[in-house]
DNA sequence: GCACGCCTGTTATTTTATTGTCAACAATAA
DNA sequence: TTATTGTTGACAATAAAATAACAGGCGTGC
């Protein structure tokens, strides 16, 4: 009955954005809109919004075009935003606290219901009400609580044993911020957040756009001097 | 003479994981590696690892494979770590301290040199060292420092026009920690990290494999308990 | 120093993702 | 009513990405 063929993760990945745009758009009192129209604010083809939603469903209608608050509510079901989720942190240093910090999460119905740590410092503390326990203290508590997500904010060497461990435990996914792959069963889903990675991706960018601009330009009469330095790298390797 | 052709997306994507391997290999005392070896040990196949490292240049060879601490450094050279990065944070909330806080940037190269928000309460402090400054100050500090990154963990409501006028007065790319798509100058590079985005992704998935769940093993004798909220909350349109 | 097998770089194939097109139908206007 | 316009959903065409296949150079062991 609910057996859909599989959504491409490309299409999932852009839901979220739809999801935005209509909250957006709902926001402004707009009542419908065309997937044209739509095409033009969010620098997607039109044809490509059809598709993208058609996989779950028809929402729209001939010569109206899509209702936004259906279409809205309709994606917040698909996305599950209609129920609440249990986080919690593991690792409270400065990006889970972060996390813990950012109230806007909790009004979308992700809450953070516990925090755990290493460090005896934090243990026992509270950030915005929220506890923070001794690692030790996890395994029960996970036990004994419904955790549908754990964010992991630890550093790379506990990382894996952790996700495992969770994993066991019966947490269904793992938001991880730890710059490393998680190796956790099948059924365990992961989401990662490597934010060096993201970093480094924008400096390549930064760096094929200065170079071009040199190609092009020919700024530089000399040799350049990356290139140079390539050349005397390559003569170091034995 | 530089004139590649252009590298798609997805490639540039995985450089900084293969980076993040070889260093783990590097660090493992391994000299050597065949597009084999790290095939297995990255989940990737290892036809993929060849064509994607092929894009920069042949760093492999024959019968040997790789060269460990040859293709990290010309990695770190493609994604231009061999050198520094000034970068600035605009808003001094959670995310923007956290980050400032991460000292694991500084030595990878990446300085944050300044802070700057809105709330007098901010401004003056200094977080880690570094100080925080009204964002009047902003178009005399970018206009007269270089650069590189602006880190923008600000409201959505101000993110857009902060993020132009940094485009105009020379920041080469924004890492935007705003969930909002910027519209900045074709120049000026954009790094997205929505978090909520990434968040809702990983439920998506929870709530589809929980649902397969269902189906494929029946667990639920009665109604289950999702499928009525949703039918309720369909009820509820007009 | 020679032959064998390993492993790359590269080309071919397959898969996945995006874009373009059009018949069918709803909404609106005549 | 009836014609006209707008817009979807389906499908076809194209583009991009991933995988597989393979020819040939290069270490390795003898």
């Amino acid at each position: 009955m609910d057996s859909e063929k599989k959504i491409s993760p490309a299409v999932i990945n852009r839901l979220p954005r739809y999801y935005r745009y209509l909250g957006d758009l709902l926001e402004s009192d707009i009542t419908r809109i065309s997937s044209k129209e739509l095409s033009a604010k969010m620098n997607i083809t039109a044809s490509q919004i059809r598709q993208d939603l058609n996989n779950f469903g028809g929402f729209g209608q001939q010569g109206y075009g899509y209702n936004v608050e259906y279409l809205y509510n309709e994606i917040k079901k698909i996305l599950g935003l209609d129920r609440m989720y249990n986080m919690i942190v593991i690792g409270g240093g400065n990006i889970g606290q972060a996390l813990v910090n950012y109230t806007n999460f909790e009004k979308r119905g992700f809450v953070i219901k516990a925090v755990f740590d290493i460090n005896p410092r934090l243990v026992g503390m509270t950030i915005r009400g929220i506890e923070v326990y001794d690692v030790d203290m996890m395994e029960e508590y996970v036990k004994t609580h419904d955790v549908d997500v754990a964010i992991l904010t630890l550093p790379r060497s506990q990382a894996v044993k952790v996700a495992n461990d969770l994993a066991k435990w019966g947490v269904k996914g793992m938001w991880n911020f730890s710059h490393v792959d998680l190796q956790v069963p099948d059924d365990v889903l992961v989401e990662n957040v490597h934010l060096t990675d993201s970093l480094m991706t924008l400096l390549y960018k930064i760096n094929e756009m200065y170079s071009e601009e040199n190609d092009l330009h020919h700024l530089n009469n000399g040799l350049p001097v990356k290139q140079k330095q390539a050349e005397e790298d390559e003569e170091n390797q034995d």
